[in-house]
Order: structure tokens, then sequence, then C-alpha cells
DNA sequence: CTTGTAAACGGAACATAGTTCCACATCTAA
DNA sequence: TTAGATGTGGAACTATGTTCCGTTTACAAG
């Protein structure tokens, strides 16, 4: 279900829609051009210039935008696999703690893993139509992963049960926009006060912690 | 005391440091770059580029980088007023609703202004060194008068009171960066969201009431 | 009023970015 | 082996921030 066209940078080597297989060194190009850009974006952030990835890869920039028709695509291609680790942590924290308690640290997971892209919660949230793609993507795996946990822990009356998963996805990953350094913990104790204000008006709503 | 050097282009007609008199026209320009990038701001966002503002005020992008030797000087200039008012908002509101609903307000009034402004808080949170200024401004002026609010909630009783307002100015700035469209009314709730956040579990502080 | 000159001006030019184009090279099926 | 679909490289185009510098202008001193 969760495979979308997020790039034309899959179809594994098997034929494409055509009937004719891919050929060879165009399914090399695109794995030298993944594993680089994921060197890339670690070392330069998500922002890096198209030319430095197309060159960490041995390629021209024609071939990337070959594959890639847009920037964006290969930052979707890129953290792919880590959104769906990360919607695939949700079942899994669900089954060993409590809703409320799964619920928080499952949003501290989450933002755990955008700000550790530097560039990406900003790229996400810059509004450019190009990282539209992206944006769905990210929406279609994690929202049905975090409402399932909302909605447990709102069941279980540990949270209030009238806040959207969509807009905590998009307010946790406006958090972690700040990026970097120090800034840390900074993220992770104000995610930690608007997982509060969840449980706030909740029937739990006693002063602890 | 907030006159800082935010940007070249403050000095009232008098004499600069040097002291010889600033020149007509270069006053004139200055105040005609202003203007300009106040409307086309609002119409374009805070990226518009520089050579739309310069077109608009009537003048080279020369004459513009004269007196914003970066980009960010004129946003930096331009919004420096509007910060102000924000500031000076909190204690009227401080004495005109409890300390709870004061600062509940006065957080919202701040998601307000930055998130009227397209593009300011992608710009202030950007980690671009060249918004530095600005930012170093939006704290000076807003952090006081935040700190003020939340001590006062926090002394009633009505909120935590081991949350630094600084992290809390910069969480509100992150919510607002998403702008625009039907996103208003989301990025309310989110704010209240976190200020509820603060009332969970308050009595952190010596409070009484 | 004239004039010397520091200050200001304008916009061409440069640097960096994303993206497009297309002549040429390469792969693959027959 | 070979024809032609597919893929490639990188020059070139566009957009944008910024710098440079020859020219113009304000203004105070004479």
């Amino acid at each position: 279900m969760p495979e979308e066209k997020i790039s034309t940078a899959d179809a594994s080597k098997r034929e494409g829609s055509t009937g004719r297989p891919v050929r060879a060194d165009a399914q090399r190009n695109v794995e030298a051009l993944l594993e680089a850009a994921l060197a890339v974006f670690a070392k330069s952030g998500v922002d890096a210039p198209v030319r430095e990835i197309a060159d960490a890869a041995g390629v021209g920039v024609g071939t990337f935008y070959r594959h890639f028709p847009q920037r964006a695509d290969l930052v979707a291609a890129v953290f792919r696999h880590e959104v769906d680790a990360c919607a695939d942590a949700a079942p899994i924290l669900a089954s060993e703690h409590e809703p409320g308690e799964a619920l928080a640290r499952w949003m501290q997971r989450y933002a755990d893993f955008i700000a550790t892209k530097r560039g990406l919660a900003s790229a996400l949230h810059s509004g450019h139509p190009a990282y539209g793609a992206l944006h769905a993507y990210f929406n279609e795996r994690l929202q049905p992963a975090l409402a399932g946990l909302l909605k447990a822990a709102a069941t279980a009356g540990e949270v209030r049960g009238d806040v959207e998963p969509e807009e905590l996805l998009r307010a946790v990953g406006s958090l972690c926009m700040q990026a970097s350094d120090d800034g840390r913990d900074q993220t992770r104790r104000m995610v930690a006060l608007l997982v509060d204000g969840l449980r706030y008006g909740a029937g739990t709503a006693r002063g602890d912690r």
C-alpha cells in the first residue's frame, strides 16, 4: 500500500510498466546516487548542491536529473526507508508500554529521526511544492502509525481525543527544525511539553512529572 | 536599550558617529526601501528577490546594498517595530487578565504576528547566519516580555515553572512556520496545546493562590 | 553662485544554485 | 553484429544574492 511514485528511482531491477528491462548501468547509477546522497547529506545537510552529489556518485548532473526529476525526489528516495522504520516502531512501542507512554515515546522517536537529518525538517516545511511527494509519503506512513497510538491513549483516558494526528506530526516536525548543536535537549523538552498538552484535560490531569 | 546595530539603516537624520550629516537623498532612499519592502513582503513574502524590492523603491541594487549590507538586514529593519509592538503587548495583557490567561493570549498574539509574515519564521529559523541580528533582536525584546508573563503565571500556580522563555519563543516560532491558507487555526491549536502543556503539572514552582 | 569632494548611486558583472537540452555513448534484443 | 531505444555528460540557461566601480549628486566652504 505504501508504494507511491515518490520518485522515478524505485522499480527493482525488473521491467518498468513498458515491458523493457531497466538497463544495468542505469540501475548502477541510481544506486551510486543514493549511496552518495546519504553520505553527502550526512556531511553537508539536505541542502547540498546537486553537483556535489552527482560528483560524489561519479555521474553528471544530467544523469542525476534523469533519475530524480527534481532534487527533492532524491531526498525522498533517500529517506524513504527511514520513514518506514519510524512508522514500524509504533506498534512495537504500543506492545511494550502503556498507551500514554507509548505515545510519548513514539513522539520522541519521531522527533529524533527528523532532528538528526540536518535540513530535513526545513525542507519538509519549506512549502516548496517540490517536496510535496516527500511530505505526502511522510503523512501516508506516519499518520496511521500515530493515529493508532493516539486513539489507544485517548481510549485509555490518558490524553484528550480531539487532536488530529496530522497536526501533531506537523507540529513535531516544526519543533525539530532548529537542528544540530545544543538544541537536541531543548527539542525533546518542547515535544514533551506538547505531549503534556495532550494529557492536560484528559481524565487524569493531576500535577506530576 | 533595545537599540542595537541591527542594520545600517537607522540613525535619524542627524549625523552618524563620523560627525558628517547623512545626505538627504540617502535618507530618502532608505525610507523608500523600507516602504517598498513592507509592500513587497506582504505580496510575495519575505523571500522576495532583492531586485524586486529595489525596483519597487525606484533605486538600484547597489543602493540597496549600501544601506543594507545583507538582505537579512532589510528584513530586520522592516520588522523591528512590529517586534516592539508585540513586546509591548505583554504588560497590557498582564494588566487585563489573570496570569495564566494573559500568558495564553500573548502566546497567541506572538504566533499571529509570526504567522502573518510569510516566510519570517522560516527565515528566523533557517540557521543562516545572516539572520543572526534579527534573531538576537527578537530574543532581546520578546524574551523579557514573555519571561514576565511566565513568572507571574508560575507564581500564581497556573503553570509549571521549569520552562525557559527562550525555548518557548523558539518553539512557537517553529510552530508558525507552515504559514498561509488553512493553517492558521491549526497553528493556534498547536500553540494552545503547548500552553496546556505548561499548565499540566503546574505547581512545580513556589506557588500560592 | 561656484566649486571641490566625499558620499551616494546604478546597474553590469560575478558567484552559486537548480534545471534543461542534446549530441554522443552504451546497452540489449534479435 | 547491429540497429535503435535508452542512458550519459556537461555546457548552457535561469534565477538570485552580492560585489565592483565609473558616474552622479549633495552640500559646505569660499
